[in-house]
RNA sequence: GGUUCCUUGGCCGAGUGGCUUAGGCACUGGUCUGCAAAACCAGUUACGGCGGUUCGAAUCCGCCAGGAACCUCCA
């Protein structure tokens, strides 16, 4: 089978064909959110993206290393002097220490992303816990020529970087573009250019959040974090970056050239970003205040919720659209990814039921090539799971009696179900994951199915259809089948 | 203003030169059922506008319209 791995390169805008630096290994990195607030599905579609990267590069067999940082030394709230660090800022509203906002959202942040099935990263630094490291690469890049001290606060010159290295050549931009283009900042900057970015901030007096270096007791710059925990973890040179589209400039321009400069080669060979989930046709996003958190999702406490939404739901939503294009919220597609992905579970569930014959005439081989196919298509999630769903067609046929199957491909229909839907897209499609039920539950629903299963044996439809009205009217939907009934909760 | 990108049927969302009627949801008809639901079978609705390239374009090029992202923190 073809499981050459095709990846779209932000670097060359093209699909290239993935080969791991070290044969059999991935190095990854994906920036991680900022934990200042609440996690919404922005937050959800990297993490849910990476993931999916992470367990088909497993499933493919290499030894991922995966990491994921946290950012809590926050960025800087706006540009110049009075710029003032996030994390620090919310916590004087809330009066709170800063690392206690931190651990409050990383926490939350957690919580929220494992009930999206997420699987943790290899490693999850925090940039707090680097600054010693983020230091160093600010020292060799000074060193170097590239940055220079001002007022206790370090830049780097990004014009001297673009006149012997290609500033731009992951977002395209062209520094004469950007020098006709920058702000003009109010009153006097330390930059000696406007292009200039911060690798060390000196902090002012109110600040709270800072560490002592040479330079000035202050905290590292914007862009900083990233360059030097991949490089900790992962090398100077490693395989996959990840992140949002939004952090495509300048955040990773900035960090290849700060680490372009201070390991004297770039550092990572692929640029994954994901594209942006929209409502209402605009990014959901922080600063726009238009976004819905991942609690509100599984609350349904929203005013532009219809209902709450499971978190499988969200998963599958997010799965239904490849990770470059937008995808829009709307509770008609919620919903429909929650009818979906309740079709998909139940056929999951219903593998079992198959009854086997002699020969097959069904091609489950092609059906196996075509999930890999969409996968190596730069993780085509949307036509791996129109595939899963002819799957599910044919399950439900085999059921039906229409199409028979032997063994041997029921046995690899099994697999394909169980690899690309449980393991690969990460769904759970466990009928209990879904519907909260356990053991006594069911006993005592087969009791009452039973009772109407009798009743019906003895044409009381009234006590028949009393049965099925009274616990539809609970949220219990009873479905009868060729043998026997059976019953989800709605 | 600069850079990049998008516009597909009722909704979401794939596709990228010549049958994909992708797929999901919704809808319609049929089978099944005591009636339903579920399931199965069948079916309807499409490629923003104008021009060009081509034997042939939703798919390539140009123009126009509308929208978005980035250029400041953002997933």
């Amino acid at each position: 089978m073809n499981k050459q791995l095709y990846i779209y390169n932000t670097l060359s805008r093209e699909k290239e064909l993935f080969e791991p630096i070290t044969p059999g290994r991935v190095g990854l990195y994906v920036c991680g959110p900022t934990v200042y607030g609440d996690p919404h599905l922005g937050h959800a579609r990297p993490a849910i993206t990476f993931d999916l990267l992470n367990r088909y590069l497993t499933h493919l067999e290499y030894k991922v290393r995966y990491v994921r940082n946290i950012t809590d030394v926050g960025h800087l709230e706006s540009d110049g002097d009075e710029g003032e660090d996030k994390i620090a800022k919310k916590a004087k509203l809330d009066e709170l220490e800063p690392m206690e906002v931190v651990q409050h959202y990383t926490n939350s942040y957690h919580n929220f992303i494992n009930q999206l099935n997420v699987k943790s990263p290899s490693i999850e630094p925090r940039a707090s816990g680097h600054i010693i490291e983020q230091i160093e690469v600010i020292k060799s890049i000074i060193d170097k020529g590239y940055a220079y001290e001002s007022n206790g606060s370090v830049y780097f010159e990004v014009k001297k970087y673009n006149n012997d290295f290609p500033y731009g050549i992951l977002s395209g931009r062209k520094i004469e573009d950007l020098i006709n283009n920058t702000r003009t900042l109010d009153g006097q900057s330390e930059k000696r250019d406007g292009l200039d970015f911060a690798l060390w901030k000196k902090a002012a007096p109110e600040h709270i959040m800072r560490w002592p270096s040479e330079w000035s007791d202050g905290f590292p710059g914007w862009h900083l974090e990233c360059s030097a925990m991949s490089k900790k973890y992962l090398g100077e040179q490693f395989d996959i970056h990840g992140g949002g589209m939004d952090l495509l400039f300048p955040h990773h321009e900035c960090e290849i050239a700060q680490s372009t400069v201070s390991n004297g080669k770039t550092p990572a060979k692929y640029w994954m970003h994901n594209n942006m989930i929209t409502i209402d046709g605009q990014k959901m996003g922080k600063s726009l205040g238009n976004f819905i958190t991942l609690e509100q999702f599984f609350s349904g406490n929203h005013d532009k919720l219809e209902k709450a939404y499971s978190p499988m739901t969200v998963r599958f939503f997010i799965l239904q659209a490849q990770y470059r294009s937008t995808l829009d919220f709307g509770n008609d597609a919620l919903q429909a990814a929650e009818k979906g992905l309740s079709r998909l579970s139940e056929a999951f569930n219903n593998l079992d039921k198959i009854p086997i014959s002699e020969k097959s005439n069904v091609d489950i081989e092609a059906l196996k090539e075509k999930c890999y196919a969409a996968l190596n298509d730069d993780l085509n999630s949307p036509i791996l799971i129109a595939h899963l769903f002819d799957a599910v067609k044919t399950i439900n046929s085999l059921i039906a009696g229409n199409v028979t199957i032997n063994q041997q491909d029921l046995g690899l229909l099994k697999s394909i179900m169980q690899n690309f839907a449980i393991d690969i897209l990460g769904l759970n499609l466990d009928p209990a994951e879904a519907s909260g039920n356990d053991e006594k539950l069911d006993d005592v629903m087969q009791l009452l199915l039973t009772m109407r299963s009798d009743a019906k044996s003895n044409k009381d439809w009234a006590m028949a259809d009393k049965i099925r009205d009274e616990l539809a009217n609970l949220g219990f939907v009873i479905k009868d089948g060729a043998e026997g009934a059976t019953w989800e909760i709605k």
